[in-house]
DNA sequence: CCTAGATTGGCAGTATACTGTCAATCTACA
DNA sequence: TGTAGATTGACAGTATACTGCCAATCTAGG
């Protein structure tokens, strides 16, 4: 009995793959992102750093990469150059040693609140050539999927974490 | 008259934008990527390069990035890197000096067709949580938005430049 | 022919991402 | 109480990504 054939290696198979696509898609909307907030020199990391801090006051470096999902590695140099900017400032907390507690600073504060109609601009932007209809249907799968794929992430996502340091338990 | 009032500044807003999930769907994407060809050593980005050679032998560096829509800059590392492995070798073209020709290796084309399935196990398991009829639709809206983008990217897709260098007019 | 402009590949610099390791510190259990 | 294990932040190493610059080279126009 023959062996099904190998199928041909073509780029459209390449085109058609969802990680080819995702990647694409993420390298425009980081381009967007940019071209929109060129003027307030934050990246779309450094963006999101910011929200979470100013969300979760106090917030330490370990919980922030659960909440923004983002790698704790990763998060070191973005919180170092946050506090070059003087956006944040870093306390470290008297009950823990180890602990440092991250803290908008009132620059930090301000930029967020300037910059929040260039990043809606950027956001509407990335689905802009879709029909209103078929943007909602786009999100909301997505939404869907990285919700059910979260576990398969290095840094799955953890948004209650950041209760944490208000004293309830996990 | 009163200006409208600022709407406030929470994670949801984050978590529900489309640049944050696909930048979340794309780290989900590599990840899976990694874990079922980790026996290859062989990253998307490589893989990706390996096809697009393989599909256009002897192709310079410049159309390569151009029929995977990646950064030319990166590209210089990833072609050292497939290099080193041997998977690819360059030679340098005879009417124009200044271009290096791209060829897979033997072992090139055997690491390309002996991981050929579990690229497509990686592929199909980041779709796996939806059901059959909102991946298809995911993949539709995705490929149209990607493709309505195009231009958006600082590297836009040009599949037709790879066939230039066989003597086709740009 | 000869030069202005384009192309190619390389490099430096910055910013994500991830793996793995480490010391300092804290916590919980024996 | 003492210590094994967990946690926190830092660091080294690798791999994308992008901006901007540069020298070598090619091409087209005068």
């Amino acid at each position: 009995m023959p062996s099904k054939p190998a199928p041909p290696i073509t780029m459209d198979a390449v085109y058609a793959a969802p990680g080819y696509l995702f990647r694409r898609m993420q390298q425009i909307a980081v381009s967007i992102f940019m071209e929109e907030c060129k003027a307030f020199d934050l990246t779309p990391v450094q963006y999101a750093a910011l929200v979470a801090i100013h969300t979760h006051p106090g917030i330490d470096a370990t919980r922030l990469s659960a909440v923004i999902a983002f790698d704790r590695s990763t998060l070191g140099s973005v919180i170092e150059r946050l506090q070059a900017k003087d956006y944040i400032e870093r306390k470290p907390a008297t009950e823990d040693k180890r602990i440092k507690l991250l803290y908008l600073t009132r620059q930090g504060a301000g930029i967020l609140k300037d910059i929040i109609p260039a990043v809606e601009r950027a956001q509407a932007r990335m689905l802009e050539p879709l029909k209103p209809a078929d943007r909602k249907t786009l999100m909301t799968l997505l939404v869907q999927l990285v919700d059910l794929n979260n576990e398969a992430s290095r840094v799955p996502l953890r948004a209650e974490d950041a209760l944490e340091h208000l004293g309830k338990a996990g």
